[in-house]
DNA sequence: CTAGTGACGTGCC
DNA sequence: GGGCACGCCACTA
């Protein structure tokens, strides 16, 4: 699979994502089968331009967390904002209640999924 | 080319 | 709960 390729896999993975939903880096990489490349579905997250109509800020880590690293330049505390308006608690660490918020893609979403990924 | 770093996850202590 | 090692691999110096 190369680089491109597997950004949009991401891109469009992420896309599904449901407003109000969460999904970690990890379980988007299990679902463009990439098993255990969870740090690279960082990497595609980080190389999209913003402002963007990828919901980018629905994703967080396994731990429950938003990401907080300098590098990203004030990009963490834009994707706090982001979920805290989209009804999502999360406290000054970047801490938030991950399993309630936890989405699980239905039937229909993982066909579509699947079409769009064929679609590449 | 090599080495270090990092929007990560799992396993283990 | 915290910390560390390792696997993953893009990117940078």
């Amino acid at each position: 699979m190369k680089g491109t390729d597997f950004d949009q896999r991401v891109y469009a993975m992420v896309g599904q994502i449901p407003h109000g939903y969460l999904s970690t880096y990890g379980q988007v990489a299990d679902r463009i089968g990439a098993y255990g490349c969870a740090r690279q579905v960082g990497w595609a997250l980080r190389r999209l331009s913003l402002p963007t109509l990828i919901p980018w800020q629905r994703v967080v880590n396994a731990q429950g967390r938003i990401s907080m690293s300098l590098s990203r330049e004030g990009t963490d505390w834009m994707q706090r904002d982001l979920l805290i308006a989209e009804g999502i608690p999360v406290d000054l660490e970047g801490r938030l209640p991950l399993k309630r918020f936890l989405w699980s893609p239905d039937e229909r979403q993982i066909s579509q999924m699947n079409q769009l990924l064929r679609a590449l």
